[in-house]
DNA sequence: TGTTATTACATGCATACGCATATAAATTAG
DNA sequence: CTAATTTATATGCGTATGCATGTAATAACA
């Protein structure tokens, strides 16, 4: 059909797919952030939260938490300390690795992000409820979700 | 089956699928960032030569542009101050709003533009070419551009 | 075991960012 | 037609970010 016959997409099925999620990542994003209660945290800063709340027992070593995000190293370093000051996180060095600190969510910090998480949860629904079907959402996740593992 | 009527897909669905979305849209995007292209441009940069590509003309509105970004005005406004020194955009006064900013790609800009673009092209069909069948990416997009088109 | 390499995190420094606000042009109201 | 409002962009200022590098602990090697 294509000419080629490799197990391979077409260069442009691939880059089409890619700009089209991209595109809808950042149109949803915009709408997310005018939130009021992205006032209290940065998008950034929720999604530290965010993380740390799906990490077994609320907990992981910075540089785990770091291959989630886009951020780099050096800032979410200096991020840490940020949401430690403010009691949402708490930092201690890892007792089987001196080098390593390991994070953990604080009570505040699982209130904050299940709070916030909500309102979130709540303006998504309103915002795309009706965008598709329950089975086109689902086949959506399905298909991101195997993108995702591709990249790992 | 959901005991609810109404035509919105349950919060549950909604929610995953943007979650698997956004984590798939980071989970790439950190792949492409180490592409050795973008210690040309930051991909915040490059989103900006790939919006204005993509704008008739190679030209659009200050402020129409930043409604497909994700930064603010000002952040907006001082970047393409940076992208005009390095002259790969052109910045005049609009003649029918003495307001605006009508921002161009130069012809610098558009080879910068399409460079990376190849690059970025390439990296992503090696990285996601396999991952998924032509259909699956096809269904990918479709549903992404639809998510989109609902929040706009 | 002593040496080198690697890994985990922190810090100095220049730069980019967002928020609040200023400026100036266009639109609307009275 | 003037005054008030809105729209488009720019600027001041404090803060967050990334890069390069530093420090310290673990791992690998000879």
């Amino acid at each position: 059909m294509t000419g080629t016959s490799n197990t391979q997409a077409t260069l442009k099925v691939t880059t089409d797919a890619w700009e089209a999620l991209f595109r809808a990542q950042v149109a949803v994003m915009r709408q997310i952030t005018t939130m009021p209660e992205f006032a209290k945290l940065s998008l950034r800063e929720y999604d530290v939260l965010f993380n740390l709340r799906h990490a077994p027992e609320n907990e992981t070593r910075l540089v785990d938490l770091n291959k989630h995000l886009l951020i780099s190293q050096p800032s979410l370093s200096r991020m840490i300390t940020r949401l430690e000051e403010r009691g949402l996180v708490s930092r201690c060095t890892d007792p089987t690795d001196q080098r390593a600190s390991r994070l953990k969510l604080t009570e505040a910090g699982l209130s904050m992000q299940q709070e916030i998480g909500r309102a979130h949860v709540k303006q998504l629904h309103l915002l795309l409820g009706e965008a598709m079907s329950e089975e086109e959402f689902i086949e959506l996740q399905r298909l991101s979700t195997k993108l995702h593992n591709a990249v790992e």
